[in-house]
DNA sequence: TGACAAAGTTGGAACGTTCCAATTATTAAC
DNA sequence: GTTAATAATTGGAACGTTCCAACTTTGTCA
């Protein structure tokens, strides 16, 4: 036992067919008569049977294996984590396996990685690119037409398929949430300046506080590392201002929680004397003090709906390209100040 | 062009040479002349040659594939999103890329998973098992000699690798340091009796109680769902003893996060007014307000760790099944209220 | 010069599966 | 009772690689 692996001959031989029944069996086909098909299950289960897909997708040139890879630029990030989930349920069930990478921003990284899923034939690709990841490090995987969905980052000039949410409406809907509560001075605060996401972010932003009486005006865009510690620190710089603001709508959640520990430093009650707006609503969004009001952008379903996608392409002969935006919506909770009558919280 | 794969024998011909030499250079055999070497390496490039790894570990059946699967039970705990990237880490620098599948807890998950891990060849496994995993589900796998590393959770009986953290000496630790800080009313909050991760901690609060004044009570244990919503409920219960707790070591840090989110919600201050201990040192830990005091157990390193111990697996012919206990450490921050001389924030 | 070794190279068989065309067994129709 | 249609089964070739034993070329030594 456990020397020879146990093949489709060997189970043929025990059971007294052709190996093509066998075959046939594996694959449900309608063509074999009930009674060997039962027989042939039982003797499968007594030898202890393990399909070899290798070998089965080295025959079938045309429909490839059934994995499908997905590669994250950071599964530390929880964000990313549930995204994974979320491919992994949709991916599951159609009887595909997920093969998962993290590159850690790493465009080597990245590329090692995408090659070896090349190498065990992965059927489709949903990728979050790393930083600096450009249109001609995709072609390769278009011109050998393996389907490939973008998530969170897309890639301007690859002739692959995208899904990013709504970032320009989900700061547009942010501002005029504050400004109906009746700020005035609202920044917006964190990012790199030359990410694509930031762009949309600031330009819903700009284009929300355009329609304001004040306008928008370029000082109260204070960039910084979209992390925690940037949220702090760009905060100080905010506050720093000859009028600082008042409110902020922030580049993430991570951004917003840092905002949030710089005002309490500075002895301020974010949700009280300040409002703070999030994006992402990542999972400690609602059980924080106070909860954070953010752009829920459900990562768990921008994973399905980019599997539903690239399944979609897998199973069409020809990879069409589809590009999607996933819609966000404004989550309000305590930290804008607008849920002023909840229990347990005195506000002045 | 993206027609027929490009084969070995493509190149073969392209170089004028035989497949059998273009097998050799791709496994950077020593017999070939450098000069034949650089010319079948410059047309592969050429050709956008992609090696097909199906069919080579078809052929030779000894050497398993460059696979080594993950299979964690819930992935969207930040815990185990770390534990993935340290396997990452080791198992991709040895040249094997990662298969990562989540089991939400099912069982019936777990052994689709792992089943369609086999079918695929993985050379090896790291599994933190579901919930209710008995050492019969395991059996196949050691039967077909795969090594196997359990990691989290171990299963007693089954002939495999373990690598847990030691769950005993850290509670052991985090109640001597509250009872250093003057505690005598220590509660253990959190997680579900019938796992063995809780008898363990469980068991090393007990001791360490046992050699306080006070001794163990077992009033003061209160268990629950092991997440937020679970610290929550639990420190309500815990508060409504006529005689409340002073300090509470809990079963892991998403507890202790729900803790403190429950004392705020009744004004009282955690650090300050009530010591908490969580346990796992998930990355929030170090940057949340307040800091959480807890015990370190490191997921990157037990990752690294386990997949250093498959690997030795891997590597020898004979899985030898090897029990590792992963060492802990009590990290102090503001949760537990010894550090009052922090600045910045004012203490009683 | 011949024998021998070392260095490179090579054709064919094998791995475990699926597909195809061909075969046999069964039933239906006249 | 022959033919036709249907149902079920089958052997062999093929997929892209690695391994093995055999081969050619070149160099070395007596």
């Amino acid at each position: 036992m456990g020397k020879g692996r146990v093949t489709v001959i060997d189970i043929a031989k025990a059971a007294g067919v052709s190996k093509s029944t066998v075959s046939l069996v594996l694959q449900a086909s309608p063509l074999v008569n009930e009674s060997t098909r039962t027989k042939v299950n039982a003797v499968m289960r007594e030898l202890g049977y393990v399909y070899n897909r290798g070998a089965a997708n080295l025959r079938q040139a045309n429909a490839r294996s059934k994995i499908i890879g997905i590669v994250v630029n950071d599964l530390t990030n929880s964000f990313f984590a549930e995204l994974a989930v979320g491919v992994d349920t949709v991916v599951q069930s159609a009887g595909f396996v997920q093969f998962l990478s993290n590159t850690s921003e790493s465009i080597d990284r990245q590329r090692e990685v995408i090659a070896s899923m090349r190498e065990h034939g992965v059927s489709g690709l949903i990728i979050s690119p790393a930083r600096g990841t450009e249109a001609v490090d995709l072609k390769p995987l278009v011109m050998a037409g393996i389907p490939v969905v973008l998530v969170v980052r897309n890639i301007p000039g690859a002739k692959v398929s995208s899904l990013v949410s709504d970032n320009h409406a989900g700061t547009f809907a942010a501002v005029e949430h504050l400004a109906a509560l009746g700020h005035s001075r609202i920044a917006f605060v964190g990012g790199f300046p030359d990410t694509a996401v930031f762009d949309e972010r600031l330009g819903g932003y700009r284009d929300a506080m355009s329609k304001t009486s004040t306008g928008f005006q370029e000082e109260l865009v204070v960039s910084s590392a979209p992390s925690r510690a940037g949220g702090v620190d760009a905060l100080v710089r905010a506050m720093a201002m000859p009028e600082p603001p008042t409110a902020a709508v922030c580049f993430n959640d991570a951004v917003a929680f840092g905002v949030c520990d710089g005002l309490r430093a500075r002895r301020i009650e974010p949700g009280k004397d300040f409002a703070v707006v999030g994006f992402d609503d990542v999972i400690e969004a609602k059980t924080t003090v106070p909860a954070l009001t953010t752009i829920s952008v459900d990562p768990q379903g921008i994973g399905q709906r980019a599997a539903q996608m690239l399944l979609k392409q897998i199973n069409a002969g020809k990879p069409e390209a589809e590009s999607a935006v996933s819609s966000v919506r404004l989550i309000v909770r305590e930290s804008c100040g607008a849920a002023m009558n909840k229990p347990g919280r005195k506000m002045a």
